[in-house]
RNA sequence: GGUCGCGUGGCCGAGUGGCUAGGCAGGGGUCUGCAAAACCUCGUACGGCGGUUCGAAUCCGCCCGCGACCUCCA
């Protein structure tokens, strides 16, 4: 019972917190919308991609064997619903004169490379929608065949009406269908669908589109909604545990996965939905229509104007952990700079807690500290209550290395291993890796030997010298009984 | 306009009927040659107005403010 119960998580099908049971133990099949690889990653991509990471990990950790899979999304998506905008991919292409798959290649390699900054463990399967051509097409074609779906014209469309008479279109977002079609744009290219609440499932490419496959109904490309249900059918069965992503994507991308799903195979695929909340950026929502985003790499860089220097990718990911996924969560120097601070004391502890001392008696539960992490979790993923606790015991920790308060060394033990466990194997996080040598260290140590010497002698001028100049350096200078310490800020 | 959500101390951010998370910043103190770090300590907050209740930040109603989705979006 040290792991604190059962597993919550918030269903969004159901708005409530349900337990956890997976449909076949211990397997659990996880499946999460992952980035449109047409451009840098920003912070926006960061989230679900910590979000289910950390799910990922937990989930792991509590002994289930999962597989995740998490997709790249490198065709298909439109520009706008009328269906009749170019691919993205192929439109930055042309921008930048190159193959379309050069841009999706490129752009892999550069959300590969944030994400393992970021700490987030790869996933088990990492398809791309290019790569399922045939599985979306048959997809379709079951669809087609089962009645809810029709061609015009070369394209494919999903019949929403028509579903909707035998199932219930708009559950998980809670739209009503009929305010839906009420309150429909006009927009062009909407001729070819009975109704204007339809959906592509393949669309016929122009002439000029160069992302394209052969097809029974013609040259064309998947709908935009289309590769998560087939890959997801493919990797993970027709029924499987939880899928995940960004919130603004639980209408109208997941609303229709559920209705290709359902019109399928007659099944609900999904048992447990589960939504990222949005960063906001002074309050607002990052995105790329609203050229108010952030990349990964100007973060971790320092460069942008909104950023008063760079972060490092452990507070990002810290940052984020401390608000609960289901919250937004507001980007700021001031609120990045306090994350920092905390980081760094957590990160001390993990040191400090190598000093202490066993004693005869323990002045503190540590059995109740790994209790209410475990508590914390299952809560639905509450990192920032777990967050609350690792400080509450970092206060133990260094108490107890000033020889302020006393743990048995049975207790010590037990903390030593899930203070660490849970900062490193469940939230993810990792010391910043020193950006110094071994040369540097030897010259900081010899300097700050020198700087020892001139205390001793109580030439305190010159210890306070030295001290200011590696201060301007970055390096902080600590002293502690009969010596020092220092760290590179 | 429709649907959904939010408004907590200087800032961030948990809590969701009684037992006043946590971090950062700030005040005071201990320690220190002085600092830094660490530790101790202080600050009693829940948008407004009503209602339910012995008791509400927490439930209900209305109002105000903010945001998300309804269009590609993490």
């Amino acid at each position: 019972m040290e792991n604190g119960g059962k597993l919550n998580i918030y269903n969004s099908l159901s708005r409530t917190r349900e337990v956890f049971e997976p449909l076949n133990p211990p397997h659990v099949g996880l499946y999460v919308c992952g980035p449109t690889v047409y451009g840098e990653a920003h912070l926006g991509h960061a989230r679900p991609a910590v979000t289910f990471d950390l799910l990922f990990r937990y989930l792991s950790h509590l002994g289930y064997k999962v597989r995740y899979v998490r997709n790249i999304t490198d065709v298909g998506h439109l520009e706008s619903d009328a269906d009749e905008g170019e691919d993205k991919i192929l439109k930055k292409a042309r921008l930048e004169q190159i193959e379309p798959m050069e841009v999706v290649q490129h752009y892999s390699n550069l959300y590969h490379k944030n994400m393992e900054q970021l700490n987030v463990l790869p996933p088990s399967i990492e398809p791309q929608a290019s790569g399922h051509i045939i599985e979306q097409q048959q997809l379709v074609e079951k669809i087609l065949e089962n009645g809810y779906a029709y061609e015009r014209n070369g394209s494919v469309y999903f019949d929403v009406m028509k579903y909707h008479s035998k199932y219930n279109y708009g559950k998980l977002s809670g739209r009503v269908l009929e305010d839906l079609i009420a309150n429909t744009r006009e927009l062009e290219g909407q001729q070819e669908k009975r109704n204007s609440v339809d959906f592509a499932l393949w669309k016929r490419a122009e002439p000029a589109h160069l992302m394209r496959w052969p097809s029974k109904w013609g040259e064309g490309f998947p709908g935009w909604h289309l590769e998560c249900s087939a890959m997801s059918t493919k990797y993970l069965g027709e029924v499987f545990d939880i899928h995940g992503g960004g919130i603004d994507l639980l209408f109208p991308h997941h609303e229709c996965e559920i209705a290709q799903s359902v019109a399928a195979s007659g099944k609900d695929a999904v048992r447990y939905w589960m939504h990222n909340n949005m960063v906001t950026i002074n309050g607002q929502k990052m995105g790329k229509s609203l050229h108010n985003f952030i990349t990964l790499n100007e973060l971790f860089e320092g460069r942008h104007d909104l950023l008063e220097r760079p972060y490092h990718p452990m507070i990002i990911r810290f940052f984020m952990l401390q608000a609960n996924y289901r919250s937004t969560i507001d980007f700021s120097n001031e609120a990045l700079q306090a994350a920092e601070k905390g980081f760094d004391r957590l990160m001390n502890a993990v040191e400090t807690i190598k000093k202490i001392e066993p004693a005869e008696t323990s002045s503190w539960d540590a059995g109740e500290f790994i209790q209410n992490c475990y508590t914390a979790m299952n809560d639905d993923l509450n990192t920032p209550v777990v967050i609350s606790h690792l400080f509450e015991a970092t206060r133990f920790i260094n108490s107890a290395a000033e020889g302020k308060d006393t743990i048995t060394a049975d207790d010590l033990a037990r903390l030593k291993e899930h203070f660490r466990m849970f900062i490193f194997d469940i939230l993810g996080l990792q010391q910043k890796e020193g950006r110094h040598g071994e040369l540097d260290e030897k010259l900081i140590n010899t300097i700050l030997q020198i700087r020892q010497e001139a205390k001793e002698r109580k030439d305190f001028e010159t210890a306070d010298k030295i001290r200011d100049e590696l201060q301007k350096l970055g390096v902080e200078v600590r002293d502690v009984k009969g010596g020092f310490e220092w760290d590179i800020k």
